[in-house]
RNA sequence: CCGGGUGUAGCGCAGAUGGUAGCGCGCCUGCUUUGGGAGCAGGAUGCCGCAGGUUCGAAUCCUGUCACUCGGACCA
């Protein structure tokens, strides 16, 4: 009895259908509800305390490297859209349009805005006149709309929380530096806060931003050995300065254009969290993101000394900082070892009789399973070095998959083996051209992720064509 | 957007040939329990996705529509 019941409540195996286990996994720990639009989620208490703390790390970065938080409309006239060729052509087969206020039709459409690169250039425009005004380093926290087709919970919203940061210099130099600054601080911020080892490097032409010059990416493989974009920092050069008429005096008494920079990260990340170290037992968060870092669960709570030790427990760990539960709810234990098990909290305490006899408790890693038995006293100590080997654990896992799961091809044949096979990241060498990179999706069925910074030489000419090759490209199967 | 599957209680599902809805889990109350999703007893819960149509009568048949899901295309 007690078996089938397990049955009924368990999630789908992740290695038998991990889009099941994806599913199942968001909806069980409560992180996501489905409105009655498609495309449109409801973040759960859950989910949003898990964005929060991700907004909180990453908000105090930005600042400290210098950046204001501002808020811009919406809503972006269609006239304003237009005025970037290349940016209008990326955007406008996924916008909104709104085309009426109240009953009356309105003279020109609003879009509801994908991205607000046209609405800070406008803002500069009006307020950049001379050197002194730049740069400007700007950053909101926002949710945008953009109409996808298919949609999935994090990974694709039609509407969908992230920060974009808007940037505006004086010179290219200084704008290309910023670009490369707030990518490296994405990547520390996912390896270093999220455990999610990253490739860093640039987009092909075919794969950057519209109306950029550069972008550049952080590239996650996720468990199923499938990429995910998990951050982006493009450069646009003075294009969006030029397309709106943004100009500054120069420290030589000349009118020029400045550089912009734009770069962001959204709720996508946290799909990336949850298939990067979820397990069969639902998720696995990492410890300095977490919302729950450490549940205290009672045993037999009903005899003496047992929840005032929880109790203790949970506000002493509280005192140094640590974001603790005691569950005294009159669940079982194995109900609520399941249930945190479920939401991915990193540490479970056990605290029972024959705990309180030896003056004990014990820790569960989460990752792992390992069970260790400490004295209350060790508390304070213990449970930040548990919290940090169970970070290093998952980002080592993590590095692991990567790593094992990234393959050099020289052939084409080659590179289809690999994909059918096994799956993941492909290196190989890349001639430049549109063309190759097309077969390459054609003939294969990846997309270049990036031209990874870190280049090495796999060998001298393009696989696909057999030109002398000008770098090597990172191919996957992206979400 | 194209193709396959699915919408019945909070969740998972059953409801042949049309006759006004049921099971398991969960939920609520009480007692007993507590080191891996506890036991017993009692109780509550349905615009059968939505809108039309056929019919004396529709969860069931027809049409449309919305959403979920898998695959593909597209895409930050």
């Amino acid at each position: 009895m007690a078996k089938e019941k397990k049955q009924v409540e368990r999630i789908t195996a992740r290695d038998a259908d991990f889009a099941q286990w994806y599913t199942d996994v968001v909806t069980k720990a409560e992180l996501i509800d489905y409105s009655g639009i498609k495309g449109m989620f409801v973040l759960r208490p859950y989910a949003y305390a898990l964005w929060e703390n991700i907004q909180k790390e990453l908000d105090t970065q930005f600042k400290a490297l210098g950046h204001e938080n501002v808020c811009m409309p919406l809503l972006i006239p269609e006239s304003l859209l237009q005025k970037e060729k290349d940016h209008v052509e990326g955007f406008a087969p996924e916008v909104a349009w709104v085309t009426h206020g109240g009953s009356e039709p309105l003279q020109e459409r609003l879009c509801v805005r994908p991205t607000s690169e046209t609405l800070f250039c406008e803002h500069w425009a009006h307020v950049v006149h001379s050197w002194r005004d730049l740069p400007k380093l700007y950053n909101q926290w926002v949710s945008v709309i953009r109409w996808e087709k298919t949609s999935r919970p994090f990974l694709r919203h039609r509407e969908f929380l992230w920060q974009e940061g808007h940037t505006i210099h004086a010179t290219q130099e200084e704008a290309m530096a910023e670009t490369e600054q707030m990518l490296e601080v994405y990547a520390n911020f996912c390896e270093n806060y999220l455990a999610m080892p990253v490739v860093r490097g640039e987009k092909t032409e075919k794969e950057k931003f519209a109306g950029a010059e550069k972008t550049y990416t952080i590239e996650c493989m996720m468990h199923d050995r499938k990429a995910l974009q998990s951050g982006t920092s493009h450069y646009f050069g003075d294009g969006f300065a030029k397309a709106f008429d943004i100009t500054f005096s120069n420290k030589n008494n000349q009118l020029q254009h400045p550089f912009e920079t734009s770069w962001g990260l959204s709720t996508r990340i946290i799909g990336g969290i949850i298939m990067t170290h979820g397990d069969d037992n639902g998720l696995i968060l990492p410890p300095k993101v977490a919302p729950i870092q450490v549940i205290v669960t009672p045993i037999a709570q009903h005899k003496p000394g047992v929840i005032e030790a929880a109790e203790s427990i949970c506000s002493r760990l509280k005192a140094i900082g640590i974001r603790t539960k005691a569950d005294l709810s009159d669940q079982s234990p194995g109900w609520k070892f399941a249930e945190y098990e479920m939401k991915g909290v990193p540490l479970r305490i056990e605290i029972g009789p024959k705990d309180l006899e030896q003056a004990q408790c014990v820790l569960v890693r989460r990752d792992n399973g390992a069970k260790e038995f400490i004295t209350l006293d060790a508390l304070e100590t213990q449970v930040p070095i548990a919290l940090d080997a169970i970070h290093d654990g998952l980002f080592q896992k993590a590095k692991k998959n990567l790593e094992e799961n990234t393959f050099a091809a020289t052939t084409m044949e080659e590179a289809k083996q690999i994909i059918e096979t096994k799956g993941g990241f492909i290196k190989t060498m890349w001639c430049g051209d549109l063309e190759c990179e097309l077969k390459m999706k054609e003939e294969v069925g990846v997309s270049s992720r990036c031209i990874p910074f870190k280049q090495e030489e796999i060998s001298d000419v393009c696989p696909c064509c057999g030109k002398p090759a000008k770098k090597m490209v990172y191919w996957g199967v992206a979400y």
